[in-house]
DNA sequence: CATGAATGAGAGTTCATTCAT
DNA sequence: TATGAATGAACTCTCATTCAT
């Protein structure tokens, strides 16, 4: 009996798939995609192992879901987060601070981000080009804002792509950072920081 | 016969030794430590599996002699390089040019280097002190340039670690763009632009 | 549906494991332990490699259980033999004859007995001390029926604990000798010769 | 130039063979056939891997070899001992004596001859043959003792193959236990009780 | 004669995936 | 639908043996 357009049955469904997720994630994150093993998912989601494959077809499809959901997740918060603001610098201060706290609330996810995502682009063609998908979405969006702020006279004129490269690595390499946790100061602050050099590296100087 | 103090033998082993790692940094940049098996590192060197042995206890100390080795060459270069100039201005355009150049040179090292650098850090206990500290000591020496150019008003005030950190990864992330060809743009341009946007971002405003 | 506590599953398991052992039993004997390849045994029991990983943690964990299996059950067999007699001849006899029959009845276990019974007590430590308390336990039950015989003057004044060791050596002698073939006799007629040597040996000369 | 009918090579040649068997009998008896490796025995001989094939077709013959040698040996020294005594017990005691004190001069022959002897009964027929005539000559040796016995009414009738069997076997359990460390007697005292107690059990009662 | 670097077959073990229940 | 016992290919690492020097 479809109750809105999906049977109970489908709700079951997705509900299971979302529980094995939040499960991969804690281990795929903890042991790394290569030493976790079908058992480690299967016992951390409370399922049998050959439950996992009722939902999902692989092991590497179990991750690689684990992984879109995260990022579709955090490009979706940075975007809105983006679209509050007006100007080019507000809209980078949102990108670097809603992705610092987006990591900060996902450790699980970022730390998986951080150990596959080159391993994903570098090797195996097959998901290659989704995951590039996403990234260049992002990149277009950021590079999107910097050419309005050129227009603006608000952005110095460079090449916006090559500066949103800039944006995206120093904010990447901070999440890192903190991650490892060698940043003692706030999410806040760390920000901030990281905005105010961005910020002056591409803006018009005066 | 020994000569120079050092056997024929001695030298032949030597050789044998960077073949191998030759061979495996090739092997390990296109597949993956976890991917690539001993039998691939074998083929690829042109020897048995079992000569492999004869020169490293395992898989794990061959990947991560191949890795130390590339570290320990970038970071001599560079520290070379930036010894060359006079003040921070130039010795940090010397950090992001060498790298960028060396990066085109050691394709294979660099893949390494990223796809497993944070698995490194983040996972394994027993070697990660190591590389740490071949982290540690770029970055520091990237903060005593930048400490320096504080005390001679040439760069902002500012925390010399975390400016380091921004230099680190701004040219990290160029480099993993350039690997990924998603740049056209020459070495000298590319590391000429960073340089530009990160100098700008830290110098002290006239 | 559990049926006097044990559910249809732990059922079939522990068969399954009985069914490893006795297979593993027969290839240990006939090649040995070092001989023996896990391929061997999975064959000869009729499952892949892996399924023996399912039931035991390791190539020498098999071994050690099939051994620790025969040992029990003969010493359990010889012990219940021994009670059913009153004097110490009796349960000298008993001692003996028990063994022999045993061995007849299981000649596989006694080859692998023989083989490596001695190995383990040699060579490697970790589970000597188990097989010592083995022995040492029989060689007491034995002991213990000789000085009741000593208090009765039915046995001289001896070392117990060396008289039960004569009494053990001859019966293993005898067996290994059975194994080999060399004896034509009737398991009872060796049983009693043997005795009667032993007998003779030990037993106050009236 | 051959000195007595051998040349100086020839020599020299046996002196090395005499070392590496040496040091392979320290070997084996220290780790056992299967765990001793090739490497383990060049370098307790002080020679190159390769040099073992020089003088041995294969570590199985080196083995074999170290332990003729032994037997043999032994069974020289028990047989010469043995002609010195007159009658059957006293031949009886000088064998048992003999091995008892052959044993704790040549513990690592004897740890051999234990963990190795029925390995090589039991499994790889190509040399079984050798040991077990070396086994047949030395009973047959005690046999015709106990025959002799029989004849001048020393030893009661019995098959002597029989009582030699005991013989032999309660003394290679004795030794056996003295190896293990299990008895604090000297051997004078041991060999005097394991006789005491074989020619009660096979002598004429008076 | 002596060496020891090189070999490669073969070992024990793991684990993603399947499928009968 | 859910299970988990069973599978077997693939892995790393060992070591007796060979052979160019």
């Amino acid at each position: 009996m479809p109750i809105l357009g999906r049977t109970k049955k489908e709700v079951v469904s997705e509900f299971r798939c979302l529980e094995i997720l939040e499960a991969a994630r804690g281990v795929f994150a903890r042991k790394g995609f290569n030493n976790a093993t079908m058992d480690d998912v299967a016992e951390a989601a409370g399922v049998a192992k050959g439950t996992l494959y009722l939902y999902f077809p692989s092991k590497r499809e179990i991750f690689l879901e684990t992984f879109r959901q995260g990022a579709v997740a955090l490009q979706e918060e940075v975007r809105s987060k983006m679209d509050e603001e007006a100007d080019a610098a507000g809209k980078i201060l949102a990108f670097v601070r809603t992705r610092l706290e987006y990591a900060e609330r996902n450790r699980d996810f970022f730390r998986i981000y951080y150990t596959e995502f080159n391993n994903m682009l570098t090797h195996p063609a097959p998901v290659r080009q989704e995951f590039q998908d996403l990234y260049d979405r992002q990149a277009n969006v950021l590079a999107e804002v910097l050419r309005e702020g050129m227009r603006r006279k608000q952005v110095r004129k460079m090449d916006p792509l090559a500066a949103a490269g800039i944006v995206y690595d120093a904010t990447r390499g901070w999440i890192a950072q903190r991650l490892l946790g060698w940043s003692q100061s706030s999410v806040e602050d760390d920000a901030n920081f990281v905005f105010d050099v961005i910020w002056r590296g591409i803006a018009c100087s005066k």
